[in-house]
DNA sequence: TAATTATTTAAGCAAATACTTAAATAATAC
DNA sequence: GTATTATTTAAGTATTTGCTTAAATAATTA
């Protein structure tokens, strides 16, 4: 478990390295926080669910578990994460509830959907 | 392993179902391509080398242990993911390699770095 | 040449992840 | 009330991930 801090070679930087350190802690928050919703939408199967709300406005777990072919509860719990960070949330009709982008806007996530929309195949 | 396909409420939407599907498939290589994209900057150590390569446009293995008091070999291993998939290149300096941004720059990954920036905490 | 240094690679392992099936909630309909 | 439907939750499991330590490359130096 010893850490190697550092190697020796004459030129590290040792101010850069310092700056570098300090760049980590005025940014670890944000760092911290992005990197959570990076590795939710990092997931194959959650991007898509992401992408199909960003175009359908709502949809509910079944219609996921429909278009995807995956099991209820697998979208459920894939769902629950995303809400959980504050990224989508519910609106009960009777017994579904429909699902949807949160409205405060997450700048990342609308800039991943427009380059998903660019790549698209041109049929 | 039978796969629940459906629900029966009377609200399904047939053609929303189609529509959305088609979705995915028009979309599915920049969703499959961006979705490993955002999988690996959602690793917070991975997150903290991409953006240290932005402010500081390239540092060596051995730097990155040294600040992220992590292991040469665990930075490495982060690192090679990285260069697979294109998003760092190497340059060679006698023994030491240094590891840079690919600069056909990554409108997704720079947005993520902009907002970092902006979210800085006011010291 | 051998020794040192920077880095990568490989093997092993603990923790996290994404599914499965079964059971529990919650709302509606009979 | 019971039955049905939509969804969530829980428990179990196989796969993936991110580290560890040790060994292998690659370049430099003596």
């Amino acid at each position: 478990m010893a850490l190697e801090l550092s190697c020796t070679r004459a030129e590290a930087d040792q101010k850069q390295l310092m700056r570098c350190r300090e760049t980590l802690g005025t940014n670890s928050e944000a760092i911290s926080e992005i990197s959570k919703i990076l590795a939710l939408a990092g997931n194959e199967t959650r991007l898509k669910i992401l992408f199909l709300l960003y175009e359908e406005g709502e949809l509910c777990p079944c219609d996921f578990a429909d278009i995807l072919e995956m099991s209820v509860p697998a979208i459920s719990q894939h769902i629950r994460k995303m809400k959980d960070v504050g990224l989508i949330v519910s609106r009960r009709e009777g017994q579904t509830l429909y699902y949807s982008l949160v409205q405060n806007h997450n700048e990342i996530l609308e800039n991943v959907f427009i380059k998903i929309q660019k790549n698209k195949k041109v049929a």
